[in-house]
DNA sequence: CAAACACATCGACGTTTGTCAATATGTTCT
DNA sequence: AGAACATATTGACAAACGTCGATGTGTTTG
């Protein structure tokens, strides 16, 4: 005996499903954005380009305080950018990084 | 020559050099907390803990909404535990989770 | 055009992750 | 004590991940 049937006496479904289609959907997304987040470099390297004071940093700057090589950056920065926290803007020879704040604050609403 | 020593001309370090351990110490921790909620299924987990009417949800109800089998189930519950997200008692055979609101506090004023 | 440069992609690698069946642990009930 | 039960742990395995060297692509400079 489940400590639901101990609660709930029925066994009816209340309102909507949980285990929607709509409910697996969204949590993937979610899940997406935050898998974003689930590693160090490149929790460090969103917190470089979202504070960078013209608000957006050039990878060029972001390879040297990160300390790892340029693919593995290049490849972090795509993820974050895949992800949506991150925008990619290429002027001339260099790439420029800019944090999404609508998808930040999609992410922190999802937290509280 | 990199973007930055365009737009900056000193190469003088400014305040605290940002790769010091602490800042790696704070992105590994935080890394952690997004980390656990990287996986579909835990998010869901964590949704249903966090929404459950008395606040606590106990494990046996929580291995059919999400259609994993019950050690995969266990190991994901662990796996938010242990990133602090959420706390564990015990109580006879059951298991009652409930909601780190700390934890999701700090996550959250980490995205803004 | 050729060299230098910034960045992306590819291929390979060791490591970590998500999953389950089987099993162990500890509790409750008869 | 023994059966039934909820949960945790173990072991195994495929898939995904982080990393780097080598290479490709496109732009600027001499």
């Amino acid at each position: 005996m489940t400590a639901r049937s101990v609660r709930v006496k029925s066994a009816a479904p209340c309102c909507v499903p949980l285990n929607d289609v709509r409910v697996d959907v969204a949590a993937l997304t979610l899940s997406v954005g935050f898998a974003a987040l689930s590693d160090p470099a490149r929790l460090r390297l969103f917190s470089l380009i979202a504070s960078a004071p013209p608000g957006e940093a050039c990878a060029c700057d972001l390879i040297e305080p990160i300390g790892k090589s340029q693919p593995t950056i290049s490849h972090h920065l795509k993820i974050l950018t895949e992800a949506g926290l991150v925008h990619r803007e290429k002027r001339g020879v260099w790439a420029w990084y800019r944090a999404n704040s609508e998808k930040l604050a999609l992410l922190r609403s999802a937290l509280g």
